[in-house]
DNA sequence: TTTGCGAATGCAAACGTTTGCGTGTAGTTA
DNA sequence: TAACTACACGCAAACGTTTGCATTCGCAAA
């Protein structure tokens, strides 16, 4: 790595000292118009462009541009979207974006969340791995701002920005009740987590308000992967009485309830209905086209890096908390 | 963002100067056993961690741990996938990920290469807009390790790995052919991409292998996105003589295309046959069976991480090329 | 002429590391 | 005992910024 221009050749060449060259990059301070003029001339010929890790070294109260984004698995589309939304407004303010994977594992969220700090980033958003995140808790404590996305922390006093998991679920449940099925298999979260809770009440309430009774056989938890999706969906419909139709709570699940499904070669809706959650690439020109509950990830990346600056600009700024509210795509799997 | 603990916090409550300290952590020099012991427990009381930032403005020649991925769009289930393997390996290493959208937009490339370079980053993984970019031209001048993914430079002096994009189109035409097909319609990639031109000379390489005629008017030419498919499928398929089988050079066209298709309402295979590229969430459960070539993305990016850090740590070594093979995936659709 | 004052700029410390060099101590050799 | 050597560790510079505190200068007010 050769050593890059740096202020002190800009300032030699602009016969002035190096704070000067500061102030005017930073318009703080009074700095002469000619001597600006001049600065910026040398700058341009040298091509100087400012060192952001000695910016972030020094001036750590000040914004040092850089923000963190710790998330699951961007093999997950919905969280692809949603780093899609945060990264565009990142590039707008002029801010990187460290991007990590954790897998919801707590070692790899301890790990990066440690690097966040050592990098000294403006802020994190991430979704929690539950509830009671005690290595979040520690990072909000130190100072560094937090939005939540997707899934909350029980402290109250941070931003976030979720969508509403109840009003999806029982949206898609009310619809596959008003097609006729009483029989619903339900392929819910993981227990522990608030997504997958609030989605399972969501649906429970579906079936309470339209009176079918709730038979806890047909209700399965897995853990939002693919794998149990399959390994779930096999488990209902080989049930002596199976469901007549499936609601599969998130994307990743919904490939592989589909997979089992297609093993078994059972037509949609015929056979078997199904409304899934999250758009998914394939899903509009499915065969037949899926019913869905979409989410707005891309919304939920985007409403929250703009929270995340906004708290960055304003650390005093009353938390606030947005809930984004997702949409039922009724096609013709149900 | 309170401060953190830091060497000077150690080294006092160890009683040593800051440089022992430093030379524990790093294993360099030599320290006593007593010593390192007090101080490593030190550390652990304290809760020391390393300021990343620190490092990496001192040591600009040492390892910062710092990698950047610069990719068109994370949305694209490819270079989801490929970044997926870049930051496995990453976190193997302890590297972190400085992850960039840069759209095929060369400002947004521009900008992200200056960040690169202001973060000092480690080294940078990214396929090039086109062969003569001069903007990754200018990093690798600079010093800073850059392997290039999926497409390439003409500068052959770097290391890189791509897919086969000849033999994949080959493998998809010459299976097309075996299936009786003789009007194929091509949707090919964007002239001035070496991806583009090489599945394009792939696929004319297995119609002139078959000895079935090269007609222009079949062979469409998008710019890899969605929209593009569509279009370039219903443009196709309203041709007087319109092709029986369709391949689409690449994965959101091949979604783009089975819009068109779904649009139409016509039949797969039986009115139109169909291969795609690159493997899709959906595409095995797909309603048939999507046939398609998959690229081997995770490993692209696996490679290309580990080829980086083989660079980092031997800047000297001579350049590596790898070239991975994707893989006909034979399933209903054609 | 002196004093005061604001505008423009310079000086130097600080951020938290790494590292070349210097120093002290103990052990070895002549 | 003197001279070396090897080892363990301390000192201080350097990385490229930002920023509080001078300092200089010109000019208006007293």
């Amino acid at each position: 790595m050769k050593k890059a221009t740096s202020l002190v050749d800009v300032a030699r060449k602009a016969k002035v000292n190096i704070s000067t060259v500061s102030r005017t990059i930073n318009q703080t301070g009074k700095i002469g118009a000619e001597t600006q003029a001049r600065v910026r001339k040398v700058m341009r010929e040298l091509g100087y462009k400012p060192n952001r890790v000695a910016r972030r070294l020094r001036a750590r109260d000040a914004s040092t541009h850089l923000l963190g984004l710790i998330i699951p698995n961007i093999q997950n589309p919905f969280f692809a979207d949603l780093a899609r939304g945060v990264e565009d407004v990142a590039y707008k303010h002029n801010f990187a974006l460290l991007l990590c994977n954790y897998d919801e594992d707590e070692k790899k969220e301890q790990f990066y969340l440690d690097v966040m700090q050592a990098e000294s980033v403006d802020g994190v958003i991430l979704p929690p791995i539950h509830e009671n995140d005690p290595a979040v808790m520690q990072v909000v404590k130190n100072g560094t701002p937090v939005v939540c996305v997707d899934r909350i922390l029980s402290d109250s006093s941070l931003d976030k920005v979720e969508v509403d998991n109840h009003m999806g679920a029982y949206k898609a449940v009310e619809h596959i009740i008003a097609q006729g099925h009483r029989r619903i298999g339900f392929i819910a979260g993981p227990a522990d987590s608030s997504t997958g809770r609030e989605r399972l009440r969501g649906g429970k309430d579906a079936l309470i308000a339209a009176r079918v009774p709730i038979k806890s056989e047909l209700i399965r938890f897995g853990d939002f992967k693919q794998e149990s999706g399959r390994l779930l969906t096999h488990e209902l419909l080989t049930l002596a009485e199976p469901p007549t139709a499936l609601f599969v709570s998130n994307g990743l699940m919904t490939i592989g309830a589909l997979e089992a499904i297609a093993a078994r070669g059972l037509k949609i809706p015929k056979q078997i209905a199904l409304v899934g959650y999250d758009e998914l690439p394939l899903a509009a020109v499915f065969n037949p086209p899926l019913t869905i509950v979409k989410q707005p990830a891309y919304e939920v990346g985007r409403c929250a890096a703009e929270l995340l600056l906004k708290r960055i600009a304003d650390p005093k700024h009353p938390p606030t908390s947005l809930k984004l509210h997702p949409e039922l795509i009724v096609r013709k799997s149900c």
